[in-house]
DNA sequence: CCGCTCATGTAACTGGTTACATGATTTA
DNA sequence: TAAATCATGTAACCAGTTACATGAGCGG
């Protein structure tokens, strides 16, 4: 049978929490995104349980019905053919698009700062500066915890966003320096 | 009339772009999207239209009919209640999902490095750098340029993605001597 | 004049969102 | 035992995607 390779970037994540955390049931995908401190994605129920379901159709995952007193519920494996194209989604090879700059909100924001008038450019500045400082802080205390508990790569990974944020801050210090005091027009 | 306040970040994006470049057409708003080096959205036709038509529709840009020979097209100019909305848009105060850790598709793909076989690993992270150190010159291209043309916030925006890059070459290299010649199962 | 790119849309689809419904289990 | 939270879904909606249609202008 023809089978579809691709996922989204949602399916492949949740395809890889099933490797990681497996036998899992739904609501267990559910958790770690809704407890993520990136939280990239809403984690709700309308996406994850359909999601799943699709999985299985494909042969991806396998569930095992169990129940709990009189509720019922599933728990989901990876199968062979999961594990396979998890792998071919992870890559090599990498698509230009995921190794290249990723989307970033505030980015986006900084690009308009010439729309503020200045006060408001210094407060937004303020602002940023602070909610950084809050994401580092939470985010370093995850990846401590995930060393303590010998995740290698869970800790790996707050160390990435750790990076990320600290070079955002870097920036728009840049910026800050660049823009306080000056008048700017839409062309700069 | 009740004004709906919120934008998505597309339309918070695009409404930014016809402050900046306006007087323009739908066209000219696909083209900054198409021609952007990092490309969060794929400025499909099927978005653009009927983006700016919905901004018009709220009063947050006027659009005035021209015609090129027989062909008929709009410009899209921003109204002091569009000004307000996209400065509402871009903050401050700012949203912590906007001022915390960015998405990033590749870190995503870090987190299940461990269901790679180890030689797949290494050509990944190989891949991986590759492409970064691509967009990297990419990017420091386009921001030597905006300089050039002394668009200020142009050339600060690309100065940031040039150092999210590099902070995020640093995390794959220290990745990269981490799990170089180690073993790992699934939770580390 | 043929083909290519510029330009302006429309149509159908779909993945992920919010909101809702409902049952089970824990806690005050 | 009442309230809150855990858990398992369904339903309606919608923004952004790909694909299509079509016309203008230009280069060979």
């Amino acid at each position: 049978m023809a089978q579809e390779t691709e996922l989204s970037e949602l399916e492949g994540a949740t395809l890889g929490i099933v490797w990681d955390i497996q036998p899992c049931t739904a609501y267990a995908i559910r958790r770690v995104f809704l407890t993520s401190p990136s939280p990239s994605w809403s984690g709700s129920a309308g996406a994850i349980y359909p999601l799943v379901e699709r999985l299985s159709k494909r042969g991806l995952v396998v569930s095992e019905a169990f129940r709990t007193g009189r509720r019922p519920g599933r728990q989901y494996t990876i199968t062979p053919a999961g594990l396979e194209t998890l792998r071919a989604w992870i890559g090599p090879p990498i698509q230009p698009w995921v190794s290249g700059v990723p989307v970033d909100s505030l980015r986006t924001r900084v690009r308009f700062l010439a729309a503020l008038p200045p006060g408001k450019r210094d407060r937004f500045l303020a602002d940023a500066l602070a909610g950084i400082d809050i994401a580092i802080r939470a985010v370093d205390r995850d990846a401590r915890l995930r060393l303590a508990e010998k995740n290698v790569m869970g800790h790996a990974v707050g160390r990435g966003a750790l990076l990320t944020l600290r070079a955002r801050r870097a920036w728009l210090r840049e910026v800050r320096a660049l823009t306080s005091g000056r008048r700017f027009s839409r062309r700069g």
